[in-house]
DNA sequence: CAATTCGGGATCTGC
DNA sequence: TCCCGAATTG
């Protein structure tokens, strides 16, 4: 490719966005408009004819993929780019953390805690509170991080109105601070606290990022708003490109407002607008459009696609859901008669649970499928038993990890004995028994929980308590030391901006690489005979599964290095699979996952009220889901279907269910109706009538005395022979009608 | 300390 | 209906 050549392939407001100069941009790319190619060539655009230096761009994205992608076009049409750095929010932060650990208190090797192991943690020094209650604690302060509130921030009321959640928060962060570790919120706020308080940090940095590009704006939380402001100062270049129609992560802390503000905030901010569309049907824009354009907090834009007509959309009325599987069944038949293939289709839900019925008719029928994304590889609990295990290895005060596996498979090792462990490394020592043997004189490590566990050991009430413990901590000093000597505290230079993202370099010697160590880890401890004995089926996968982990391993250095490489690669990109990606196959798929995909046919199911748009509720919520069935349209390039039914299986009991309100939001003529026609929005009261004699499972027999048709489904009104009157809904009381 | 039974609750989930 | 976590029992 020639000099030039590279923009010939844009249209003109592709072009202006990728030459635009100034004081920062806001690119508003709608679905299909081109905007990854718009980002990548305007890096490449930068280097070439501004002649920036690579590494004094920063392109930040959302996901793992989409920094994979954008690197790989950019460096497709200009090698230097491989110098640039182009990560996720939450990889930029990891990278900045690692350089400047010191001055955020924290050791270069931290790892990073996602959500479980933070509701771990919090059940750690709240033991009387359950699981699910503290799983609540955790993720409200993840949203506090999200919205960049501190324990004593007065805006925190905002989170939760509970008196003690100042405290229990205050309480998290001391403890998380004494693991040595990260959340994924402090990857975004402390770099944004070090930038803010460290002038000399804050100079080097923007010193170096002359232009900082952000895609899938509309995403951006608060504290990740607060960062980019701080990173780019009021000299560097800030580009910013997203949807507002797109915005669907608001339930995690996403602000639509940042993208919505964003030229008053900044100030001095030219707008372009992408509203040429090159992955679908005009005809398929229209539907999608009919619906988001009820949205009232928009920017407001037209999709105009490049490929006129197309088919209509299909509206198919079904009985229930195995129908509904049915249908999508039919459409795949046809497309492959047509001479496509299964990966053509795409069925699309806005629940996991709605997957089950599709998934048992295309096996029954032996039609190829794959779920994306439904127990991603990390999650799985194998998965997380031996990386807590490495954890441990990497860094002997990460509470959470040790938790996990000093007793698991069983060694004898209960909750008393890890109490005890526990408490030794936080206020023991020095008192008891500091010179136990294995541990160094002169240092004791407060919060080292090996080292503790050393320690305590032999003050256990059990016997096989004590041996049990001792063979774990000689199993992790053991696979400790075969990874060379620990480094010293505090070496890692801070000056060190001006390396380029650290990849790992693959060992040349495969008895090298750190596969040897994971094995060690899954074979000694025991984990992979534990996991591999339970359930028959269930432990074959889940013993390969290990396997997979160990072979994921090889790319990394046997070394201290390398294991934190590991360690980081794995919870900072979740989507490792072990599926075949190649196979032909029809993709099942919640709504969420389907972002920035592309499918030749679409099925959208399930459009019913109460499952989508999820709830009845209005504001917010509802314009969230009215983006969502956006997203999910727009993934379609010839073909898009939009089913729903009338019976639905819901918690083992079929339910009656109403059309979504969405359908009655499209235009009649916009859509074509197959098996019936196009329905209006509710209402039906379908078997209730006023006079029936109900039963109900909590309030005895009664009888309904009125019937109120709404959009989530008849609401009956019940007077039962106790005496009282009650109002249900019928698609979720559990009311049977006894007769007339 | 580990295995078994029982009861309540059930969205989406980038990093 | 089905899954997970807590209480109960061996």
């Amino acid at each position: 490719m020639t000099t030039g050549d590279y923009l010939a392939m844009l249209n003109p407001e592709q072009l202006a966005a990728v030459r635009h100069e100034g004081r920062g941009l806001l690119i508003l790319a709608g679905a299909g408009s081109g905007k990854t190619r718009v980002i990548t060539t305007k890096i490449a655009w930068l280097i070439r004819e501004r002649g920036l230096e690579p590494e004094s761009i920063l392109a930040v994205t959302f996901t793992n993929k989409a920094a994979r992608e954008m690197q790989e076009r950019a460096c497709a049409m200009e090698p230097r780019c491989s110098r640039t750095i182009i990560r996720t929010f939450h990889s930029f932060g990891s990278w900045f953390l690692r350089r400047n650990a010191r001055a955020a208190g924290l050791d270069s090797s931290f790892t990073i805690y996602d959500d479980d192991d933070s509701t771990t943690l919090v059940h750690g020094f709240l033991p009387e509170k359950t699981r699910s209650e503290c799983s609540r604690i955790a993720s409200r302060i993840a949203k506090a991080k999200d919205f960049a509130l501190a324990p004593d921030s007065p805006g925190l009321a905002a989170v939760t109105s509970e008196g003690d959640f100042r405290r229990l928060y205050g309480d998290y962060e001391a403890r998380l601070r004494k693991t040595g570790n990260v959340d994924f919120g402090d990857l975004i706020l402390l770099p944004g606290r070090i930038l803010a308080e460290n002038e000399a940090i804050r100079n080097r940095f923007r010193q170096r990022f002359r232009v900082v590009l952000v895609d899938e704006y509309q995403d951006s939380n608060v504290a990740q708003f607060e960062l980019l402001r701080l990173l780019a100062g009021d000299e560097a270049y800030v580009c910013v490109v997203g949807d507002d129609d797109q915005s669907i992560y608001r339930f995690r802390g996403a602000e639509v407002r940042n993208i919505l503000t964003f030229p008053d905030t900044f100030g001095g901010i030219d707008v372009v607008r992408l509203e040429r569309n090159y992955r679908s049907y005009q005809s398929i824009l229209d539907v999608a459009g009919a619906v988001v354009s009820r949205n009232e907090g928009r920017l407001g834009k037209r999709l105009v696609a490049e490929r006129k007509g197309g088919r209509k959309p299909v509206l198919a009325t079904l009985a229930d859901h195995d129908e509904e599987a049915a249908y999508c069944a039919r459409v795949v038949e046809r497309v492959r008669k047509a001479g496509g293939s299964y990966s053509d289709v795409a069925v699309l839900y806005r629940t996991n649970a709605q997957s089950l019925a599709f998934e048992r008719l295309f096996a029954r029928i032996k039609f190829p499928y794959r779920i994306v994304g439904s127990v991603r590889f990390y999650e799985r609990e194998e998965i997380k038993d031996a990386l807590a295990f490495l954890a441990v290895v990497s860094n002997g005060r990460d509470e959470v990890a040790f938790r996990r596996v000093v007793n698991k498979p069983a060694r004898g090792v209960g909750g008393v004995s890890v109490q005890a462990i526990v408490d030794e490394a936080y206020f023991g020592g020095t008192a008891a028994g500091g010179t136990a043997d294995g541990e160094l004189p002169g240092i004791f490590e407060p919060g080292n929980l090996v080292a503790a566990a050393r320690r305590a050991a032999g003050g256990l009430t059990t016997a096989r308590a004590r041996s049990g413990l001792a063979a774990f901590v000689d199993l992790v000093d053991r696979l400790g030391a075969s990874l060379g000597p620990k480094p010293v505290a505090g070496e890692v230079d801070e000056g060190a901006v001006g390396d380029t993202a650290a990849l790992p370099v693959p060992p040349a010697d495969p008895e090298r690489s750190l596969a040897r160590l994971v094995e060690r880890v899954v074979m000694e401890s025991g984990l992979r005979e534990y996991h591999e004995s339970g359930d028959e089926v269930q432990g074959k996968q889940r013993a390969a599964n290990l396997d997979e982990l160990v072979n994921a391993a090889s790319d990394y250095g046997l070394s201290r290095d390398g294991l934190a490489q590991f360690l980081e690669a794995v919870e900072l990109d979740r989507a490792m699979t072990i599926r075949d990606p190649d196979a032909d196959a029809v993709t099942l798929i919640t709504i969420h996952n389907t972002k920035g995909l592309e499918f030749p046919v679409v099925i959208v199911t399930g459009l019913e009220q109460g499952l989508f748009p999820r709830d009845d509720e209005s504001g917010e919520d509802l314009e969230e889901e009215r983006r969502l069935f956006y997203v999910a349209c727009t993934r379609a390039k010839d073909e898009l279907h939009l089913t729903w039914c009338r019976r639905r299986l819901f918690r083992g009991k079929i339910m009656e269910s109403a059309p979504s309100r969405f359908l009655g939001e499209i235009p009649r003529e916009a859509i074509d109706t197959a098996g019936g026609r196009l329905p209006a929005p509710a209402l039906s009261t379908g078997p209730w009538k006023p006079g029936l004699a109900v039963y109900h499972d909590d309030y005895g027999p009664g009888c309904v005395a009125q019937v109120k048709p709404t959009g989530s489904g008849p609401l009956v009104i019940v007077r039962f022979e106790t005496g009282k009157q009650l109002r249900f809904f019928t698609r979720y009381a559990g009311l049977e009608i006894v007769g007339r």
